[in-house]
DNA sequence: TTCTCATTTTAATAATTACTCAGATGAGAA
DNA sequence: TTCTCATCTGAGTAATTATTAAAATGAGAA
């Protein structure tokens, strides 16, 4: 092979991260866990502040169940937390990155759709 | 149903957006595509400067087609662009949110590994 | 022309995933 | 206790996807 002029700069790189396979499988996750139209949907509908099950399913029309099976794969990746309240779980966003990460995708997209 | 307190409130928005449809599909399309180890380790690569197809192969020890496949879904979302130079094609960053989009995410997955 | 090299394409297979349905919790009200 | 309500769980299925291998471009060198 005959590298061309950015490849051994990168090859350094990626030899300084240690433990870097780990990190760039939990950042495929996490994208991966926002790389559906319903999860993004729930994902952005709590940028509004917390909501329950019930809830969401009825604002998405989707199955409560449908909407249980998201957000624990949202919570594995502590996309979500909750709040327990007598009967109702009301989910909300874990920290402040997820926003910042919809926002930058949407920027995106407008950029795609323009 | 006996929605709770912020239903309304995002109900309202949902109605708000106009195409919302379209914005949360390739919202979602474009996190799918950062959402595999091996395609954001490529976009993670080229935020250091354009790479041509075998140097990335040989960078992330993948075959040249399965990097070949992966490019094309990051093209189809722009989020890569081409330049060719005699045989060989050049692949950099289409914009600078991927690489926003990249950072934020990094974080949160500090975040996780803390 | 022929040969080589970089990249793409197509097809096939294996693995993953979203959704639905049915049943199971589990907490509070009657 | 029984009943209801909110949520979760598990299995099953259909659809999507990543990877590989082999063949096909397509441009430049000999």
């Amino acid at each position: 092979m005959n590298p061309t002029s950015n490849f051994t700069k990168v090859e350094n790189r990626l030899r300084g991260q240690g433990d870097s396979v780990l990190r760039f499988q939990l950042l495929a996750d996490t994208f991966k866990a926002l790389g559906d139209p319903t999860r993004v949907q729930i994902v952005w509908a709590l940028t509004h502040g917390e909501l329950c099950v019930t809830d969401i399913a009825n604002l998405l029309s989707v199955s409560a169940s449908a909407i249980s099976h998201h957000l624990r794969t949202l919570r594995n990746l502590r996309l979500v937390k909750i709040r327990r309240d007598h009967r109702t779980l009301f989910y909300s966003l874990d920290d402040e990155h997820i926003e910042h990460l919809l926002e930058e995708g949407m920027e995106h997209v407008e950029d795609l759709i323009l």
